[in-house]
DNA sequence: TTTATATATTGACCAAGGTCACGTTTTGAG
DNA sequence: CTCAAAACGTGACCTTGGTCAATATATAAA
């Protein structure tokens, strides 16, 4: 049974993750390096790794949380009224992802995780992505929009399939680089109506 | 035009790739050190560089080719008749894939490379994949087996989109872990079929 | 053969994440 | 209040991938 963590704990920790913010900010993701946030935030290299295990421990907080504010506004929007509509929901997020590969290395670490570790923000966010996936899916078969012979929840995963699949191709080909909420479109489309022959 | 390269960097470039290989073999691709690639071939650290660029660039020749051998046996064997079929063709890359984390995050970075860059043999082979999927499901709508009213091609990279998810979801769950090729198909059947409501 | 140029190799050096034995502060029992 | 144990923080040190100016070797023209 861990006792409670010591306010000294509490303080030390909200000075890294306010450095490493402010410098993900005006720097972006990929150029935040431990030793600038301990020397910023004034603390010893060790403490960093005391708090965080690692540095995409630190990366976890600061994504779990701001993939969490997504998600709030995607729940706070109007439910999809048809296909097209999820992928205009997706969209910011996608970008968000998009902007930056460390992001989305460190979210596909995760992005499996439907079981255990609950305690993880970024786990939960990803069981909420799933479950809110669901209940449009629910809806959406309800108004006859998408196929209503398989279960939401395998739809909704596949979708996080085909979310990751856009992404990594947007990062690869950094020509002819359609946006990733339109390269969705068509796998959701084939993905989520019945066929129509 | 590059000059044709001399005999001893070839032999450089054999050297380091032969005891890359067997320190792969026998510790596996993550216990993969350029230190004791470089110390064991007898050479510097900086001509491993200039051969490789970097490791990820000699771990994409070994992969390359070892992908490559699986795309031969998957070529070689008789085509699918139904979907469960193409999962039991996949099994053995998945398998491959599955073994090691530095595997899947090595081969993703490359799996949406459908354009340029037709240098690399990584690259080729995933072109390669995507050929053979299509064909394979050219094959099938030919049989009725499959849904015969999207483009191949689009379908292929569906697939491509499952493998990747199974993977990246058998390297989150430790527990419960079902083979990839196993996990795929519920997706395979979704994706390839027609609805039936 | 000589020699200028392209090609290959070298190893000291750097960057950045991560470890850990030790010192310091806080806490709670006696 | 005292003191021992737990929690917290420290910074020297390690590991490993990667760089680059210098050096050595090969090539081909004169």
């Amino acid at each position: 049974m861990p006792r409670a963590p010591q306010k000294r704990r509490l303080e030390t920790r909200a000075k890294l993750l306010t450095v490493a913010r402010s410098i993900v900010e005006d720097q972006g993701y990929s150029a935040l390096r431990v030793e600038d946030v301990v020397a910023q935030a004034g603390v010893a290299k060790g403490t960093f790794f005391a708090h965080f295990g690692d540095k995409d421990g630190l990366l976890a907080v600061i994504l779990g949380a701001r993939v969490t504010e997504f998600l709030d506004e995607m729940d706070a929007a109007p439910k999809p009224e048809q296909t097209s509509d999820i992928a205009a929901l997706l969209a910011p997020l996608l970008d968000f992802i998009a902007q930056d590969r460390v992001i989305f290395d460190l979210l596909l670490r995760y992005s499996g995780t439907t079981g255990t570790e609950i305690d993880e923000l970024i786990t939960q966010s990803f069981l909420r992505q799933i479950t809110m996936f669901a209940d449009w899916i629910a809806g959406l078969q309800a108004r006859g929009q998408v196929r209503p012979d398989q279960d939401p929840i395998l739809l909704a995963e596949g979708i996080q399939a085909f979310l990751n699949h856009v992404l990594a191709i947007g990062f690869c080909m950094d020509h002819e680089k359609q946006p990733p909420a339109e390269a969705i479109l068509p796998y959701l489309r084939i993905w989520l109506a019945e066929a129509r022959d």
